[in-house]
DNA sequence: ATGCTTGCAAATTGTTTGCATTTCA
DNA sequence: TGAAATGCAAACAATTTGCAAGCAT
């Protein structure tokens, strides 16, 4: 898991290259949003930082958040119903799979960034757009989800 | 244009046969839905409506627009920030390009019916998710907003 | 006549903002 | 030291809910 370390190190380079600083908190909100493949929403943030910094306010973790994802370190997924959740991992295009019953966000490695980049272009070249971002989501139920049903 | 006449025929007789009620309000929002390429807003949806039904409240347009959510006659557009739109016009899986500068949401001709069930084979075969819906939305300049800018 | 639907207002939820105080660089 | 970040509370926006009265079937 050095990746988790490389990629928090990515992004406070790029921070501080800004001028903005790197507070305690935060690291933590950082620490949290990287490195676990949980897709976490602004809640699960706040619980996982409060953990070590109690006095943490919710707007704290979304202005973060929201420093961020205007500068295309994080990606923010939208369900639609309920809070956004986010995905620190991976700043590159990719597909992403929800389970419809258990609310579980995964990556889908099936597509690669090529062909992300591939289909942006043949939809600019179409259309006259310039595409800047494109996002696919899979709804479903998960293989766990669908046993229990079965029941 | 007969296409819309039918379309809303279908959502009629489709709601009428789970005993649900067609008022002159329903009516009134499903013309307003159904037949133009605009993905309208509920707030737009609204404004519609309003014209011949002055009295009309945002929870009606909500709950109609959520049945009809549910029941799959419509599709959910969901941009992130601020509120959802809608797309009555067609129910098959297709993708929406987005205008970031001006809002504009068109529908994207480029990809058919048969790819999105190709991919979503593919991705079910490969995760053991039983998908259930697929959304793809390019976010770019349109060609207009990228001549206005141009000057 | 029945019970689904309306429209109003109030309640929720997710997110943003203003500002005095603190703190990193 | 000075600008930027924190944390609180209040403001906001989108959406949902409860309920009395109305209306489609």
């Amino acid at each position: 898991m050095e990746r988790v370390q490389e990629r928090i190190a990515e992004i406070v380079v790029s921070l501080r290259a800004e001028g903005y600083r790197l507070t305690p908190q935060r690291m933590a909100i950082l620490r949290a949003l990287i490195g676990n493949r949980d897709h976490p929403d602004v809640e699960e943030l706040y619980e996982c930082v409060r953990i070590e910094y109690p006095q943490i306010s919710l707007a704290t973790i979304y202005k973060l958040v929201n420093l961020l994802k205007e500068r295309g370190e994080i990606l923010e997924i939208d369900l639609g119903n309920s809070g956004a959740h986010y995905d620190g991992n991976n700043p590159a295009p990719h597909a992403h799979l929800i389970c419809v019953e258990c609310g579980a966000i995964e990556d889908v490695e099936v597509f690669g960034t090529e062909w992300f980049i591939c289909i942006e272009q043949e939809v600019a070249q179409k259309t006259g757009y310039r595409i800047t971002k494109c996002c696919t989501d899979f709804f479903g139920i998960c293989p766990r989800c669908q046993q229990e049903s079965e029941k």
